[in-house]
DNA sequence: TATGAATGAGCTTTCATTCAT
DNA sequence: AATGAATGAAAGCTCATTCAT
């Protein structure tokens, strides 16, 4: 049947044009992390892939659009990490634990995520009001934690009564920092903060860090 | 006498281009700051300034050789406030929260020195290298933590042993965080970290993170 | 019968497509009369209609080929205003008046029209050649003016013996000004000819203008 | 003396800067004059120099603003000539025949100044708003006009009443047709307005055109 | 020591057009 | 007959840098 033909054939053409955008996107996510978004050259970006650089503009409109695609693109990679963390089942404690080892680990796996958040805030967020990435004052995340703590509390557990986003903050800073700065702080102190060998260290690190904030008795 | 008069000439010129010097090193600090390596301009630096875009060759060399100066002098400027601190007289506990407080009040003073950090980060500190900032192991700051825990250690304030430099990162996690990673995390959870009205809140979380971790009793 | 049919659809299919044809041809004159040819965007064109930019290409060759079929539809268009008019039962002047009106209110109605006769005097008339419109030395308008001319002379009102294209061209110089110079002519002097409340005045400002001349006896 | 060196050396290249300057809006009149705005190539412009396309950013900016120069200075060209214009010592008639034939030889002496009026007549005159030429109410071709047709009046030869700025269009209009579109009238009707054996014939037939009207009795 | 003028190289982006069915 | 996807070529413009004194 032609009409089945062109269905298909059509298809086929738009899982293609798909996949030639996601990739772009790999490819254009390490050229920005790599560069900072000035620095990122469009050129490099098409030279590293089958595609010439008019297919850029042509999939995305321009540098800054691209660079937003990317962004929104390492949002949802977190989000969806996030979204797979059960910890129902677990006591507080180790849910706790649970919550501070998936980010340390995400944080670990994706540091052009991070780089990308650090060139962000470099341009102060400007490209993120434009992706329309607004705020969810309710994110998953949150309302996760904010569970955890309760319990924690409901038990006894934590006696320090902490807000949620305040804990996702203090494991974020530790991790992050990890990450992001391993290059100065190297430089400085002649340790590489991500160096393997001191991965399991840092994990535990920020694990009893946030549980002997959430436990200790808050004295004034 | 001609000669001394000549002195006083190549004396005073030479302190005016000591200043305008300096003069070019603020404006360059803003420029690069703001805009990243890439993304600054050598044109606007100019701009900004009574002198003009061919004295910044004049006197530095180049962009990238202005860029490591400005590294350097930000640099220099948090080791000289590291310097000034005295907790000799205090007990451990106060010493760790003074320490903790000094850096939280740097960081939240110098935000352009933390994002010049973002952006040496962004290019895996290539830069400090060619600046001269060497690793230097036995860092002032890393032995005033050291002698810190060593005295909460003896007097059993400390239960956990903990590596000075580990803390030494645990408190600049934290401060570089709230400042440098501000954007991105207002506009996902709708909360400025660096929010005038939550600075005191942060600054105490911080002491007490540091110093519940420092006193408790390693579990496992 | 199966034939019938057919020929229905293909009817319908060539109406259609005349239809589609018609309307770029709408859209394009538009973006030709207010962008001139080399500002023109064929994606522009395309943008503001229903069909897509493949379909000029499909139906015209090109961005060129559309535009001289733009500019052919605008010469059908005066010339069959022209045709319209009929002043054989008027006397000479009323028949020199009514031509000068009808003139007037055919640029007044057409500005894009005067526009793509300016556009193509940019270009030096290059595409009126591969348009096929050449020279009619004998055009309708031209007889129309001689004739009355010849009325007029005949029964002495018109003195001065004036050839009829120069009339022609006499009339045609003052609409096209008012509209085709408008803003030029608005910016230096303040004065915007095209205003609907001085239309009345420079309606009549040319009857009398060619009708003064050709009364007028030739004194040298 | 040094000094005095540095001067002239300077006071040199200065002038050689403005000759280059004055040269490139040469080129340019011409490029845009010959292709419209969009059609005008900076490429181009910078290839029938022996400077370099950099340098016409370096001196003007950008196109538009080389456009806007352009514009500027074909402006202060005819306002020049008008500048020039002495009638005092001629009767009304003489004074506005002269007045005629300025305005005539000057747009046949300057076909790329009619040409660059029409291209910003397509574009609604937005460049001269941006350059600032702003409307002169009293401009000296309007004063002077109007005080020719103060003493035709007077002196009883001019019965009409007409005003000033009128009279400049109807003198425009003719000249300006007759240059901008020799194109398409010749196209049409097989008559070059612009042919050189012409010239002495329209050049009077605008002045006899003018005189007739003004010293016509309106009827009506 | 100090500086205004100039510039090569390369950047992002646009545009009319054709490919492939 | 009809069309969505793709693209080569070139446009305008910017940037760090050097020339020439």
């Amino acid at each position: 049947m032609p009409g089945t033909r062109v269905d298909a054939d059509a298809h086929k053409r738009q899982r293609d044009a798909q996949r030639t955008r996601s990739e772009i996107l790999d490819v254009a996510a390490r050229e920005f992390s790599n560069h900072g978004y000035a620095g990122a050259r469009v050129d490099e970006i098409a030279a590293q892939m089958q595609t010439t650089k008019r297919m850029i503009y042509y999939y995305f409109g321009g540098k800054e659009q691209l660079y937003v695609e990317v962004l929104k693109r390492a949002y949802a990679g977190i989000r969806a990490a996030e979204a797979e963390l059960d910890v129902d089942g677990l006591d507080p404690v180790s849910a706790i634990r649970r919550l501070a080892e998936l980010t340390f680990d995400h944080h670990e796996a994706n540091p052009d995520f991070i780089r990308l958040v650090s060139i962000e805030n470099i341009h102060r967020g400007e490209h993120m009001a434009k992706a329309g990435i607004f705020a969810d004052l309710n994110s998953p995340i949150r309302e996760l934690i904010a569970r955890i703590l309760e319990r924690g509390q409901a038990e006894g557990l934590f006696r320090r009564r902490v807000d949620a986003l305040d804990v996702h903050m203090m494991i974020s800073s530790f991790c992050v920092f990890r990450v992001a700065n391993r290059y100065t702080f190297g430089a400085i102190f002649g340790r590489d903060l991500a160096d393997s060998g001191r991965r399991e260290h840092y994990r535990a690190m920020l694990s009893d860090m946030v549980v002997d904030y959430l436990s200790a008795a808050p004295v004034r």
